[in-house]
This record gives C-alpha cells, sequence and structure tokens, in this order.
RNA sequence: GGGCGCUUAGCUCAGUUGGCCAGAGCACUGCCCUUACAAGGCAGGGGUCGCAGGUUCGAGUCCUGCAGCGCCCA
C-alpha cells in the first residue's frame, strides 16, 4: 500500500494517469478480436476550424461514457476520432490564414510556399490548397487532442481521419462511383436552389424558412378575349419571365378564361391560362403568375403543365440580357418590351423589382388600351415566409443548372424500414427522422459549385463544337481514387486535349460535405479497401449525434449505408441534447456566450465536468450550471477521502489485496449491505445498457453517499479497526464494486484510488471487470438488517440534533421500539449501531401496532 | 399550420409497468472539530406535482381538452 496523499492535486491526478493510461495501451482497439466482442463508435467529427465549447464537452462525454461501460463489460472497443476539414468554415481560414484563394484550373505547383504578404490573395490549384488545408488543421486538431484527452475521452488515437485527406476522398469518390453504376446519381439541368452569393446549389436540409417584410403588387394582365384579370404578386421583376397564368380548378371566377390566353402588361407577351390544383383560390386574386422561376412551385407548375421557359435570373443573381421578338420571346410590340426589360437588366432583383414598379405604374404600359397603368394603386406590405441557404443573407432563386443529384424520393418506404431498424435513444427521436423522410421533396443535390473539398470525380467528352456530353460522363479507374478531375486526366485521353473540342473537360464541382460526412462510418471501418476490418467492426454498435443534425447526418447517413449495401450503418443512435446558457438560448459561438472548456477542466477538475455533463439525460437540453460542477467536485473529494479510510483500514488489517474472501463476509450488517449493492449492480448494468447513464450516476451516487459512507462506513468502522475480517473484506468488497460503477463517469478518482490497493501501477479500473450482477449471490442476504440499522441510527441521530448535542456524546443506555421483524433484524447488529450513536445499553421493545422504529433516550442525555 | 418534447420545493432536476404520508442536490435555518472528509457531517422548514375534465377502490403516473415554454418541420 502506498503512502495516500493528505491532499487531492487533481491536475497533478490528471497528467499521471494521461501518461498511464497511454503507456499501458488502456484504450487501444485490438483489431485481431472477432465482431462480437467488439463495440464500434462512430463518433462525430468536430469541425476543427470551428471553436472549442463547452458543447462539445457534454456531448462526447455521453459517448465516452458507453464506451468506458461496454470497455468493462470486456467489449474491444473500437473508437475513433474524426476531424471535419472539408467545407466551408476551413476554405475561409485556410484563405485567410495563408493569403490564398482555391483556383481549380490551376495546376498544382509543389513548390509553392505562401506569401502572406501578397498585396492580394496568390491563387492556387485545389491540391495544393488542400495542403495547406492539412497544414493548418495540424494545429486546430492538436488542440482538440489535448482537450478531448484531458476530458478522459477514451479514444483509439491510433484510429483517426479527417475528411478532406486522402482516405476520405477515396472513400467518398469510390462511393460516388457506386452510387453512378447502380443509377442512384445522375447529372440533370433542372431548376435548383441556388444561392446567389456563395454562388452554388444547395440542397434541401440546408434550407430555411424565414419570415420577412414583402411588398404585394396588383397586376392587370390583358385577356385575348378582352377585359383584364388582376394578378397579386411579390415577384413583379419576374414578369419577363412569365410564362403562364394558373387558377384553381374549381374557382367559378375563372371558369370562362381557363384554356384562354392571358397577355403580359408591359411586356404584351401572350401566356396560357391553366387550371392547377395547387393554385390557392384564397391567395390574392386567386390567379397566379407562372414565372420561370420565382420559387418551387413555378417549377412544378412549369413541369406538370408543360409550360415553356423564360430564364431572366442568371446564376450571378442578376437579370441577364433578353432579345424580345427572337424565338421564344415572341411579343405583341418586342420594341416596347426591350425598351422596358432594358430598365431592368443587369439589376439584382431587388432593385429591379423597384425600378419595374415605377414602371408599371405608368399609363403608357398599358394592356388595353386604356390610360390605366398595369400596377394598380399602391404595393401593400405584407409579411411572407422566404427560402434561405442557412448561411445566406439573400433569399434562394430557384435556377436551371447542371447539378448531381442522388435518388431519394423514390426511396423513402426504404429508408423508414432502415430507420425502424434503428434503436433511438431517447426513442422519440425517431420521430424527427421519419418525418423528415416522409416530407421529402427533392432529391439530394450533392454537386456544389466551390473550390475546396472533394471534387466530383467526373470527366466529360467534348464534341466537335466543344460542348460536354453529360450523358456519358467518364469515370475514373477505382484505384486511381482520389482524382482530381481539372488536374488529372481521364483515362484514353492526352492532357494536350483539354478544354478542347473533340477532348474533354473536367467537371468543376465539388461535393456537399454531407456526401462525404454521410460515410464516417465507411471510413472509420475501411471500406472498401479493408474488408476483415470492415467485419469486425461494422455495421457500428453506436451513433452519438446531437438533435439538430438528424434530418442530415443521421438521416445521409442511413441513406448512404441503405444505397451501398442495404444496411444499417449502426444499431444505436444516441442523441445528445444541447448546452443552454442561463437564459435558456443554446450556446454557440455567434451569440457569444461561449465558455472556454479547458478552463473548465482545469478549474473543477476534468471529472467534476463530466459529472455535470453525465447528470444529464440523453435527448435533453442541460442549462449551463456552475453549481452542478461543485457537486461533481464534491463526490470526486468525497470519493478520495472514503478511498483513504477504506485503503487505510485494509492496510492496517494486514490483508494482502488478493487475500479477502467473499466467504469471509458473515456478520448480518455486511451481508445485508451487500444486498443493497447487489441491487445497486443489477439497476445500473440494466440502466447502462439502456444507454440511460444519467439514472445509472444517480443511482450509484446515492448508494455511495447514503449507504456507503453516511451509514455503513459509520456502523462498521468500529470492527473495521478492530480488523474484524467480515468488516475488512466488506469493505474492500464494496470500495472495489463501487469504483467499478463509477469508472465509466469519474475515470481520473476512480483510477488513483484504485491504485492504491486494487491495481497498483500496472493494472487500471478501466479494464477491469464491470461488476456482475451475481457477484455477491453467495453471501448477500437481504437488506432488513442494513435498513433497521439505518433506522435506528438516524433516529439517534435526529434525537441528539434535536438536543443540540454532539453525535459522539456518550448516552448511557436507550430504549428502541418497533415491529418484531425490525426489531429482530437490529439485534443482529446492534453492536454496530450502538458504537456508531455511542450508546451503552439497549432496551428492545417489539410492538406490533407501530409503524417504524424509535429511539428513546432524550432521559438518558446530558443536559445541553 | 403540422409534429415532438417539457411544465413536480426559491433554483436544477429524479420519479420505472398507476399503489403506503411525493424525492434528491443546491439554496435556506439550526446543531456538531465524530481519529476519511469543515471543499465536511447531522438534523430541520419548504410543494393544491401547469389548468380543467375523465377512467379507477386509488392518478405526479393513463385518456381528452386547454394554456405556457422550447425545438424540429412547413
Amino acid at each position: 500500500m502506498p503512502d495516500l496523499p493528505a491532499k487531492l492535486d487533481t491536475a497533478d491526478m490528471e497528467e499521471r494517469l494521461l501518461r498511464s493510461w497511454g503507456e499501458l495501451g488502456t484504450y487501444k482497439y485490438d483489431p485481431s478480436r472477432p465482431r462480437e466482442e467488439t463495440f464500434s463508435i462512430d463518433t462525430p467529427p468536430p469541425t476543427v476550424s470551428g471553436s472549442l465549447h463547452v458543447g462539445h464537452v457534454y456531448s462526447y462525454t455521453h459517448t465516452d461514457l458507453v464506451a468506458r461501460f461496454q470497455r468493462m463489460r470486456g467489449k474491444n472497443v473500437f473508437y475513433p476520432m474524426g476531424w471535419d476539414d472539408n467545407g466551408l468554415p476551413t476554405e475561409r481560414r485556410v484563405q485567410n490564414h495563408f493569403n490564398v484563394r482555391c483556383e481549380p484550373t490551376l495546376p498544382y505547383d509543389p513548390d509553392f510556399s505562401p506569401d502572406v504578404k501578397a498585396k492580394h490573395a496568390v491563387p492556387v490549384s485545389r491540391q495544393n490548397f488542400i495542403e495547406l488545408c492539412n497544414e493548418l488543421v495540424v494545429e486546430d486538431e492538436k488542440a482538440f487532442k489535448v482537450l478531448w484527452s484531458r476530458l478522459g475521452l477514451s479514444v483509439d488515437w491510433a484510429q483517426t481521419y479527417a475528411t478532406i485527406d486522402d482516405h476520405c476522398r477515396r472513400v467518398s469518390q469510390a462511393a460516388f462511383l457506386d452510387l453512378v453504376a447502380k443509377d442512384e446519381a445522375y447529372t440533370s439541368e433542372a431548376p435548383s436552389m441556388y444561392d446567389i452569393d456563395f454562388a452554388t446549389a444547395v440542397a434541401q436540409a440546408e434550407i430555411e424558412d424565414r419570415e420577412v417584410d414583402g411588398l404585394e403588387f396588383l397586376l392587370r394582365f390583358g385577356l385575348e378575349t378582352g377585359g383584364t384579370l388582376p394578378i397579386m404578386t411579390t415577384r413583379p421583376e419576374l414578369l419577363a419571365a412569365c410564362v403562364a397564368v394558373v387558377v384553381h380548378p374549381e374557382d367559378e371566377r375563372f371558369r370562362e378564361i381557363v384554356g384562354g390566353t392571358a397577355v403580359t402588361p408591359g411586356f404584351r407577351v401572350h401566356v396560357p391560362v391553366h387550371a392547377h390544383a395547387l393554385a390557392d383560390p384564397e391567395k390574392g386574386t386567386g390567379a397566379v403568375m407562372v414565372c420561370t422561376y420565382g420559387d418551387v412551385t413555378d417549377a412544378t407548375w412549369q413541369q406538370d403543365l408543360g409550360l415553356p421557359t423564360r430564364v431572366i435570373l442568371g446564376r450571378d443573381g442578376r437579370l441577364r440580357p433578353v432579345e424580345f421578338g427572337s424565338r421564344g420571346w415572341e411579343s405583341d410590340d418586342p420594341k416596347a418590351a426591350q425598351t422596358l426589360y432594358d430598365e431592368i437588366a443587369g439589376k439584382y432583383p431587388k432593385q429591379a423589382k423597384a425600378r419595374i414598379a415605377e414602371l408599371l405604374a405608368d399609363a403608357e404600359t398599358a394592356v388595353d388600351g386604356t390610360s390605366s397603368a398595369p400596377l394598380e394603386g399602391e404595393p401593400r406590405p405584407i409579411r411572407q415566409t422566404v427560402k434561405f441557404y442557412e448561411k445566406g443573407d439573400r433569399p434562394l432563386e430557384t435556377i436551371p443548372t447542371r447539378q448531381w443529384f442522388v435518388r431519394l424520393l423514390d426511396k423513402k418506404d426504404d429508408l423508414l424500414a432502415q430507420g425502424a431498424k434503428i434503436s433511438w435513444h431517447p426513442d422519440f427521436m425517431r420521430h424527427r427522422y421519419d418525418h423528415w423522410v416522409e416530407g421529402l421533396k427533392f432529391d439530394w443535390c450533392v454537386s456544389r459549385q466551390r473550390y475546396f473539398g472533394v471534387p466530383v470525380p467526373v470527366w466529360y467528352r467534348l464534341d466537335a463544337r466543344g460542348e460536354p456530353d453529360y450523358d456519358e460522363p467518364i469515370l475514373p479507374e477505382a484505384d486511381t481514387l482520389p482524382v482530381d478531375p481539372l488536374t488529372h486526366t481521364p483515362p484514353g485521353f492526352d492532357p494536350a486535349e483539354r478544354d478542347r473540342p473533340g477532348g474533354f473537360a473536367g467537371d468543376p464541382d465539388i461535393f456537399d460535405t454531407w456526401v462525404t460526412s454521410s460515410l464516417t462510418p465507411q471510413i472509420a471501418t475501411g471500406w472498401p479497401d479493408d474488408p476483415d476490418r470492415s467485419a469486425r467492426t461494422y455495421p457500428m454498435d453506436m451513433r452519438p449525434q446531437a438533435h439538430e443534425i438528424i434530418r442530415t447526418w443521421a438521416f445521409y447517413t442511413i441513406t448512404r449505408a441503405w444505397i451501398l449495401d442495404g444496411t444499417i450503418p449502426w444499431h444505436n443512435a444516441v442523441i445528445s441534447g444541447w448546452v443552454l446558457d442561463p437564459d435558456r438560448k443554446k450556446m454557440s459561438k455567434s451569440k457569444g456566450n461561449v465558455v472556454t472548456p479547458m478552463g473548465l477542466l482545469e478549474q473543477h477538475g476534468s471529472d467534476a465536468v463530466r459529472y455535470w455533463a453525465a447528470r444529464a439525460r440523453l435527448g435533453t437540453d442541460t442549462a449551463y450550471d456552475e453549481a452542478v460542477f461543485k457537486i461533481g467536485r464534491r463526490l470526486v473529494t468525497k470519493i478520495f477521502n472514503a478511498g483513504k479510510l477504506v485503503v487505510g483500514r485494509l492496510g492496517e488489517s494486514g490483508a494482502a489485496a488478493g487475500d479477502l474472501r467473499l466467504s469471509d463476509i458473515t456478520h448480518p450488517l455486511d451481508t445485508s449491505l451487500l444486498a443493497t449493492l447487489q441491487e445497486l449492480v443489477e439497476r445500473a448494468t440494466r440502466d447502462f445498457e439502456a444507454y440511460e447513464s444519467a439514472a445509472v450516476l444517480e443511482a450509484v451516487e446515492a448508494w455511495f453517499w447514503t449507504h456507503l459512507t453516511d451509514n455503513y462506513l459509520e456502523l462498521s468502522k468500529e470492527r473495521a479497526y478492530a480488523r474484524d475480517r467480515s468488516a475488512i473484506a466488506t469493505w474492500s468488497v464494496a470500495l472495489s464494486t463501487v469504483l467499478r460503477l463509477f469508472a465509466p463517469f469519474l475515470p481520473y478518482i476512480t483510477d488513483t484510488v484504485w491504485s492504491w490497493w486494487f491495481g497498483g501501477d500496472a493494472e487500471t479500473i478501466h479494464t477491469a471487470a464491470w461488476p456482475g450482477t451475481d457477484e455477491f449471490a453467495e453471501v448477500a442476504t437481504t437488506r432488513a438488517v442494513f435498513d433497521s440499522a439505518v433506522e435506528t441510527i438516524g433516529e439517534i441521530r435526529r434525537v441528539k440534533s434535536e438536543r443540540d448535542q454532539s453525535i459522539r456524546v456518550a448516552v448511557p443506555w436507550m430504549r428502541v421500539c418497533g415491529p418484531p421483524n425490525a426489531i429482530r433484524a437490529l439485534e443482529a447488529a446492534i453492536d454496530d449501531v450502538r458504537f456508531a450513536g455511542a450508546v451503552d445499553e439497549v432496551h428492545f421493545e417489539a410492538a406490533d401496532d407501530v409503524e417504524g422504529i424509535s429511539v428513546d433516550l432524550a432521559d438518558a442525555l446530558p443536559s445541553a
């Protein structure tokens, strides 16, 4: 037994154990053990260029609790860590840090070195950009690794990946080739949700609705048959793109004109009037103008009704030049139409809207030869719901562009069935997934018109005029991945043929970051190159994540696994809530209410911070509350002190660590305590298996405090000091067991106390066996003796306390009254109670008509 | 507008399949230096379990409706 320290030095303890775990290889994954002995975890790769915040500490701790529990149950835990360095945040950080910008058409320069002093950002090739990224994120990764380690995450650091590294790009591209081969990915020119500032298409999952102030304009269309048709619109600037008018099929007001032709004001273009169920009779005047494209419904109408397209909005977000009178742009008065359009061409929608409203308010642009202007009255302010890219500032536009899509809409039922095979913790979180799948409206747009990311690994043949053939994309050989089609040459071509008629062109786009992130299970488990590793770790056991990305990360991951090989990616989805600040707002960097986690660990100790995180049930949001760290800290101190007491006695007793046997435990109080401990172990194990770690902690903490330290240790202390074999053995068993039950939550203090007596330097508690539910079966009795002893000492304390007496004050005698069963149980442990209560003589009194135990010793107390 | 969750002591939260007077910690009050622990221990006060109905011998727990808060989606 080592000399036990007088005080607990947290920083020193943490540093020492971190080193020791590293040397022992405590958290190493063993690739030789079979699948059924392995527990594999699909860890969320944090965005390395993002800030470290307390939310990380929170949810990652939840994961670690399960990892440690499974490890102690004998599982070979596969607990990798990924870094997400693929995407916009890193792109920006690399740009600023190295003063470069990614120019994918440039050739790779192996000798490039950044010039941070250059006046303008230096353009570099995509490969150079990726290399700079790798260089930069090394530092970011270090910061994360230091924090995670200190927090006590039992990650195997030999198992790491980064989403932009060669391996991930290779996996991502290989999985894409698989999609293409299965006809699950396709390219098409279609109206897509497009952010004009980011200049890229986005997917449904990245879109959010925002309420904004808008204006409603009432326009008078002409009718071929004479008269006018009032139409309400919020987007008069798209009037030139109008291809039809629709009304609801059952709307009596418009019965006469369906099938007829309307004439747009100002531009004097003839457009058909159609009936369609999506036209809302309650909205505006009931008649809607269809423009290509004002929003997604326009695209539906255009498709359903076989309408032509008149696209006036360019990918730069400005109204592009149009020639009225040319094919597709016929007008009753091309010259007037052109004059009108030229006033708004080149403008952004917002400016164009203002200008066209002015012009349409002019009677000159009348549609019916009358003198009244097509714009009736003043525009009315309204609140409208508009779609935005989640990172964007201007509304999304629906612009036809060529994109790659992954088929989703044809497999909703399959995806629901896959979701149903997964256990969600808490279970109600599965609704989020189901509702998202049910609400899917588009296939997944996976191409992005950005520069930094995993390139779409595709080339296109160019015809004699230099036009790409999108129908027959050229794909790379699997063993050449990863490729960048803008620098690599496709099989069968010469580099000189790039961008030449009759030659080839590389696809300039990159993938949506979720294309790669949705493959973290495959990335981590070695698909497609290492089938052996994959067979030992996949499907994974557990996916921890936060609830707001169920519709993205969880959804896409389930989708990819289904398409790839019909599997579910993991058996359990474990969903953490958020950390809220004291005002109940989500903590995030942008709100400026973030607390730096390393400071917390240093101030309160890692165990105490883990305690705070572990107390929260899965799926529930938690207020950031310093008070809870303090409670955790108190628990750590208590374990330290109780450990000192117990190990001190064990050492004094002369027994060796392996020397004590369960069969030594014979005293009724001791066997009775083990009955309560057995209950605890059963409950803790059951709850942990159900991912209810917060309930485990609560139960273990309650037992430790109220059963062990407040009562049992006090009751049995005299026997322990007297080297009573039964007491000594019980102290050893109780401490060993409760330490192991606490170990997943409080890895530092438990391992420290463990090392004093049970482990030594060479063995850590974290690979010790989780207590078995039948571990004490041979000696545990019932809890009756313990309960009655506790009740009696509680009564003694209460009476003394009421008399303002010390608990140690000596009492010559007391009378105990209680039901016969309780009295009989109490008699078996009465010497322990007498010592703990400092009572000399006891008179028992069994009575059938009383409820609990009561003591009478007031008269025996010295006067206060 | 649809869905999900939450509403229990001043605060933060437990309350398993409905069952004895509703619990913990913090905070508050009083007492206690008891040889593991004063960064402690013991004891105490404090709640019509959001509201209104219903089922039941019995409801914090099940059902219906309503309200407030939060989140997800439209």
